[in-house]
DNA sequence: AAGTCGGGGGC
DNA sequence: GCCCCAGACTT
């Protein structure tokens, strides 16, 4: 039988909305209710701070360089990347210019305010088409972020996993439960959001300050949630060599599964003596530990795939990803050995 | 259901 | 160090 048999569904909401009325933060993307302004706050905030996204004015500029779904499809790959760079996971930046032409092609450029619709679009995953629908179009649809999933599980006293299929399907029910009962389904959203960011915390919730701790039925609301998933690190070990010329440093495209698209410094061949190394760094990415040899560049220079000299001039505006920026950035500014941890 | 994507910040 | 973050996608 549905949850609400547990709580006032109506009773949680309206209490929400009213802390939501007075305490919610003023954020950019709540100030409008362009689809497209909006579309790109979800995806950028895709696993990603929201403070990351702000405070280094990502979503300002990216608003002034592609202000509408026509602009961003009709950029250059490299444009859209480059504006992306720091952000990481750069397949979101390629599959939001791929929506902006599906948009475009599809929709005449207009954001369709259906959620079945929405969904379709590529990298738009069940909760940024819950976003899309509830804050754009005032929809009672659902969303389940990392934040909703804790303020959930503890709410309802729910020990089954948040990452488990039965976890999944609860939560959602659960939250498309809740939030029909809203009166403004995008500012409940935006509540359950913000109370799951501000009060009901990962590590200290702040019951004190919680405008729905009387529907809480969590009895050590710290220990909430429960997830299976355990991550193991794994040791990686990247050799790349750095060749500079008069005009310019070498440099290579990616062309895989990972950073398509970006520039990195050329992969140094495997076999052979080792150049001298200029620079070993350190650096973590997902899951793995990766440590990052920058040696001189073998006397016979190798032939690399996608390998490019790039002018200095244009360095700054090759998408690269963070640690290959920091790497260059070092060995360029330096001589002789240099640690980066 | 588990891995992958291969970032970044907070504590 | 480790955990989390306005997740989506592939196998």
């Amino acid at each position: 039988m549905p949850h609400s048999t547990l709580l006032n569904s109506a009773a949680l909401a309206a209490a929400l909305e009213a802390w939501f009325a007075e305490c919610g933060k003023d954020y950019p993307w709540r100030r409008t209710r362009d689809p497209y302004a909006i579309l790109v706050s979800e995806v950028m905030l895709q696993q990603t701070q929201i403070s990351t996204v702000l405070d280094r004015g990502y979503y300002q500029r990216w608003l002034e360089r592609f202000p509408d779904f026509q602009s961003l499809a009709e950029a250059s790959e490299e444009v859209v990347l480059q504006a992306w760079e720091g952000l990481g996971y750069y397949r979101r930046a390629r599959n939001l210019q791929k929506l902006a032409k599906a948009v475009v092609e599809k929709h005449g450029g207009v954001l369709p305010a259906d959620p079945a619709l929405i969904l379709e679009l590529p990298g738009i995953g069940p909760y940024t088409a819950g976003a899309l629908s509830s804050f754009a179009f005032g929809l009672p649809e659902p969303i389940v972020d990392g934040n909703v999933s804790r303020v959930l599980a503890r709410l309802f006293h729910d020990a089954t996993p948040i990452d488990s299929r039965e976890g999944i399907a609860t939560q959602w029910s659960r939250a498309r439960e809740l939030v029909a009962a809203a009166s403004d389904p995008a500012a409940f959203n935006s509540a359950l959001m913000e109370l799951g960011q501000t009060i009901c915390r990962t590590g200290q919730p702040d019951c004190e300050s919680c405008p729905v701790r009387r529907f809480c039925q969590a009895v050590d609301p710290a220990s909430l949630p429960v997830k299976t998933n355990r991550t193991v690190l794994t040791d990686v070990t990247e050799r790349v060599f750095f060749r500079s010329t008069i005009e310019g440093v070498m440099l290579q495209q990616e062309t895989g599964n990972r950073r398509t698209g970006l520039w990195k410094l050329p992969a140094l061949p495997e076999g052979g003596e080792l150049p001298p190394v200029l620079l070993k760094s350190k650096y973590g990415i997902t899951r793995y530990r990766v440590t990052l040899w920058v040696h001189a560049a073998p006397e016979v220079v190798p032939e690399v795939e996608g390998m490019r000299l790039i002018r200095y001039e244009d360095l700054f505006q090759t998408p690269m990803p963070s640690p290959y920026r920091r790497a260059l950035d070092a060995v360029m500014k330096g001589q002789g050995e240099f640690v980066l941890e």
